[in-house]
DNA sequence: GCTCAAAATGTTGTAACCAACTAAGGGACA
DNA sequence: TGTCCCTTAGTTGGTTACAACATTTTGAGC
């Protein structure tokens, strides 16, 4: 068997992969619009194969739907689906922040200088910055836990949930920068149950605002060209 | 001629997608050992280029890992990934079971007839329609909570865990039909935390179980070191 | 036996080609 | 004028063949 590493440097599917999940993600291929392999193709200068092999993978991590004869669709946004996101993801990391607890010493300092940085950052309008901090804050959270198929769920419920926060333009800083030291608080005195509950808090804030940013502009997913017909064929 | 029927007809990914996937699932081809692509495709008769895409496909999905220039391995089995599967499948299922109830009546007398059929299935010794009811009952359960990426999660923890499950091969049919009735009787009661409890009292037991069979059997998942090459002895 | 080079094997990616299906356009006809 | 059917063009799903490269095995010389 081999004995170690898996690929270090990335395969033509890995490119493909990476650059179209990217532009699904930050809505630059927009819901419900068609993917043109070969356009995929020349972009990132493979052929079409390895596009194809991506888009696989892309239908079975949800971003993408097959119709059969029909080509691979960026699958569509929805107030059901971002609810049903957000419950998950809110029972995924509650339940992490409950197993990261208790934290050193160390790692407490390490949490308040992500938030401390996210602060000096939003100060001089980074926003860029500000969104890195905040996944480094959640992840490093995450990663305590030591249970490798939670954490790759979360990470994937976080790029799913990513399509969704794009739709509210204003990142809430300082709303979210007081819910982030509650749940430092809370772990810093081992409390993992009050941690949970502050993490809970966050998320379901944080979906409240995305929820009203969604309902206000429709446009995002409602502007369906050449939709196919709902004859669905792959899933999986 | 009206219309053409719309043909159930899998595409040739699909078709190797749940060959290779079942074969992995009920050990067929074993943890750590080498899958080959011509192999598949000829026992799937169709050519290498859907194989890669399934194969692409159960990375994504966990159940084999890429090596570069070195192939694709079946994922091997471990303690520590057991515990992290089900704790997990704990979470996704007792919130699912909470969601769903309120039941119908009606609902409540399907799970009960499941559970019926199951008993007289097990007192012939027909374990395979046993597990097939055990299953249908549980997803009857989830799929009321109209949560399709919970559902989507859930099956695919199903699937692994099914892995780990062949290893005790006595399903512990007595036990279990206690513990769903256990869940049936709350649910019928309108209790969905007490719901949410038996189910998780009865997914820690059977983790017990899967958990004394792996170590008493280490076997399993070492024994099967692969081997250079597949058929070819070579020295003639 | 040991080392290192060369051949064999396997993996990754490309190109050309074909079959099947979809979707769009153009009559024939009421 | 409008509907329906048929043709046709374009796209998708899939195959074979092949080139480039990495790994593994073989084997010859020391």
């Amino acid at each position: 068997m081999p004995k170690k590493v898996p690929e270090n440097h990335d395969s033509s599917v890995e490119t493909v992969l990476k650059f179209t999940r990217q532009a699904i993600v930050d809505g630059r291929f927009a819901p419900d619009t068609k993917l043109i392999p070969r356009q995929i193709a020349s972009e990132c200068g493979v052929s079409f194969i390895p596009v194809r092999e991506a888009l696989r993978v892309l239908v079975s991590e949800g971003f993408v739907t097959f119709f059969h004869n029909r080509g691979a669709w960026v699958t569509p946004l929805s107030i059901a689906d971002l609810e049903d996101l957000y419950a998950i993801r809110i029972e995924l990391e509650t339940e992490a922040v409950r197993r990261a607890s208790p934290l050193s010493e160390a790692d407490i300092e390490r949490l308040t200088s992500f938030l401390d940085s996210a602060d000096r950052a939003s100060a001089r309008g980074d926003r860029k910055r500000v969104l890195a901090l905040n996944r480094d804050f959640h992840f490093f959270i995450y990663e305590k836990t030591q249970s490798p198929r939670r954490l790759r769920l979360i990470e994937q419920m976080w790029q799913h949930a990513e399509r969704y926060q794009r739709l509210s333009l204003n990142y809430r800083h300082d709303a979210a920068d007081e819910e982030h030291r509650d749940i430092i608080t809370a772990l810093a005195e081992d409390d993992s149950r009050g941690a949970a509950r502050a993490m809970r808090t966050h998320l379901e804030t944080t979906v409240d605002l995305i929820r009203t940013a969604f309902t206000a502009a429709p446009l995002a997913q409602s502007q369906k060209l050449n939709v196919p017909s709902q004859q669905k064929v792959t899933k999986s």
